[in-house]
This record gives C-alpha cells, structure tokens and sequence, in this order.
DNA sequence: AATTAAAAAGGTATTTTTACGGTATTCGCA
DNA sequence: TGCGAATACCGTAAAAATACCTTTTTAATT
C-alpha cells in the first residue's frame, strides 16, 4: 500500500525561516510542501485554491492577521486541518493562546528537525501533539492563570494614560471624565490586579502587555 | 578560471533556522556550508580546527556567549573572516552593537534568500555589505543616539528599586543610605533622563531595559 | 595640607497620589 | 416599574512624591 504523503503549509513572514524549512522538511520523504505564506491574511487567501492541507505550521506573530487569528480561522473554516504552532520563545501566554485558538501543538523554533518531523506525524494522525513544554505550561495555566481579570475599556485607557507622565487630573480631562472617575478606575484596577500604586499598575500591565511602550 | 567557493559558518542557537538555512544556501554554486554552531562559544571552538571560513552568519540573542561577544571574539582572532549579522528584529541597538563589535553587514531574517546570497557575496569581496537598513540607522545613531547618559551603579540600583511598590523611605533603607539621598538619585536621574516622574523612570528603564521586569 | 568636585544628607513647602466615606445616574432585567 | 448592579461623581484627609536650596562628608588632586 502506498502512503499518501502528509501535505504541509508553512505560514511565516520571515521568508529566510519559511524557505529555509521548506527546504529542510523536503527531504522527509513523507512529506510535501504544498504552500507557503507570510501571514494569516495570505494564508486565506492561498487556501481558498488549494483545500487538500494536512498540517499547518503557524508561527505567531506575524503582520495584518496574526497567528492567533489565523489558528481559530481555521479550526472555524478547515476543522479537519492540523495546526501546529512554530515560535520564538516559550512564552506561557503566547501557548495557552495558541492552544485556545485550536493549536494542536506548540514547537520551539530550535527544535531539530527530527523533533519536528515527529510532531507532524503525530498532528496528523492524531490531530494533536503534547510535548513536554505543552503539558507544563497546560498545568500551570489551570493552577492560577485563569485569574486574568477582563478589564473595561474604560480601565484599560486609563492604563495606557498610567504610563505617560501626566497626573491623573490631566487623564481625568483627557478622558472626558471627572478626577474623581478615575480615582474609581484607578482603585479598581488596585483590586483587580492586586498591586499597590500606580508604579504597580505600570510595570502589571506592561508585563502582560496591556500597555505598550 | 575555477571560481573557489565561499565558506561560510552559520552561528545559531535555532536548530530548525540554522539547518534549513544551511540547506537552503547550500543550493547556491558559489556557497559551500562548512560550519555550524549554536552559540558563540561552540563558534570558538569549532573555528579551532576548521579557520578557512570567508564569512560567518551570526545570530545575535544566544547563550553562552551572544552575538556581540562572539563577533568581536572573531574580529579579534580572524580578522580576515567577515560577519553578517543575521537577526529577526531592526533594533537599532543590536544594529549598532552589531557594526561596532565588528560586523561587516545586518540583514533581517526575513530577508529573501536571493538578498542574502547577495550580501554574503558583496561581503566576502568587500568586508562590508551597507543596506538600507543599515545606512538608515548609522545615519540615526550619529544624530542622538549617542545622547545615551551613563548612570551610576547607585542610580542603577535605585533605578531598579523605582519599578517596584517600595516608597521611597523604603528604596533608602533597602540601600542603606537616607532619604535625602534616594531624593538626589531620583533628581539626577530626572535630568539626565530628561524625565519628570517615577512613572517616567521606570518606563524609561525598561524601554532601554535598564530595568528588569 | 589645601583645594575642589562629587556624593550624601538635611529642611521645608507644594503637588500628586492614595484611602475611604458617601451620593447620583444609568441601564439591564425581573 | 422598580430593583440591583455598575458606573460616575463628590469631599476630606493622610501619605507619598516632587521641587528647591543648603550643609556635611568623602574622595581625589595638587
């Protein structure tokens, strides 16, 4: 009986990164690149004429429809379609995301090719790939981490305004509310995020990247 | 005339980058791969026994020894050898690290690979590979860059203490110095950072990663 | 030993931040 | 329609942060 091979498509916008892997998963013989695209956005488009994938390798950040995005777009639209997420780092919050989103698994970018060639396998036949990274950043996540409070609109600007040098009676015009408005926002985020001062705010919601910087 | 090929090393401590770049280059006639490492320190080691290398791809965020180090490090020891600095982000401070360390050339990894056979090449004839983006920043870091102030180990460690809830009572005892005194770094930091709030020192420190969160 | 610059410490006053008490308004929903 | 929750608003007071100016210590240099 003959194997039909696994059929692959690459979404990265490094082009060095992405070619360099289609290159390298080539030479598994039971394996085929079908497609290749830079971001979540082309990805739709390019599976709109090609529907015969197997396993997507998704890496996360990426430009105008990033990896989370893609990932839950098609999980919706291609369920039967195997999505593996390819990173950087190994960073809790980018994996419990990737995996919300319908990941079925989260390779480091500096595992070696073996390793990556298996979790393929795995992906495909089994829909998903629990590596020791996964299974570590799963338990973690179910201990505490649910614990990410949902901030209003309202507190998150008023968060981004923190870590500007204006006080908070130049927030409070810049919002359009009275002072004492955001004195509430501010003591409910104190609460919220369990810190102290404003320093706390700051340095909580950059950490988390509530507020860019 | 037989044309000698160029040898390159790549240094890269991401196994799936490092082997589908090699793979990739090594399609190019005029590019042999005769060396891998992972880090600076296997980069030293392994020149040791192999030094006819032309140009070597060095990544810049590895262990042991990062990019910065292990670029100098090969200046030093095989000045003849050219460096292309290879790296995911246009930081301008990696940029300019980079260069000053002894890198003949920056190019982003997502970079086609067609560029970078082109700048390995113009690096091997030339030392030196100047792109856009390269040109741009050097052009940028003579401007204000340099405008980079030089803090204390005092202020630095005050600097650090300011990203945390302690007031600044408690910033002087953890320091063992006065009130008075924390009152002094805070203001000289002030100037020199051209900031007029905690909140802008901490922000401050942490953009430029003075400060570790 | 004298001079000088930098670092550390002090005094005092103002502004901002934080805490805590309470009231008015809006809005979804029983 | 009215109840309750969430949101916006108000007053006051204490704590912390900031500004400015001065004095003492320390270290370095001559």
């Amino acid at each position: 009986m003959i194997q039909e091979k696994i059929k692959i498509a690459i979404v990265d916008d490094h082009t060095l990164f992405r070619s360099g892997l289609a290159n390298l998963l080539d030479e598994f013989d039971d394996i085929e690149i079908i497609l290749q695209a830079t971001n979540g956005q082309d990805l739709k488009e390019k599976l709109s004429t090609q529907k015969d994938i197997h396993v997507i390798l998704m890496d996360i950040n990426m430009p105008i429809i990033d990896g989370y995005a893609a990932t839950a777009w098609v999980k919706m639209n291609h369920p039967n379609i195997g999505v593996l997420a390819l990173s950087m780092h190994e960073d809790e919050e980018a994996i419990i995301n990737m995996l919300k989103a319908g990941a079925g698994g989260y390779m480091l970018k500096h595992s070696t090719p073996n390793d990556l060639f298996y979790a393929i396998k795995t992906i495909h036949e089994k829909k998903f790939f629990i590596n020791e990274l996964v299974s570590g950043r799963l338990f973690a996540a179910l201990k505490d981490e649910n614990f990410r409070p949902n901030l209003t609109e309202k507190e998150l600007t008023f968060l981004q305004h923190c870590s500007t040098e204006l006080t908070y009676k130049e927030i409070a015009d810049m919002m359009f509310v009275s002072p004492r408005t955001v004195d509430n926002y501010r003591e409910s985020l104190f609460s919220k995020l369990n810190v102290k001062s404003r320093i706390g705010l700051v340095v909580y919601g950059i950490k988390h990247t509530l507020i860019k910087i």
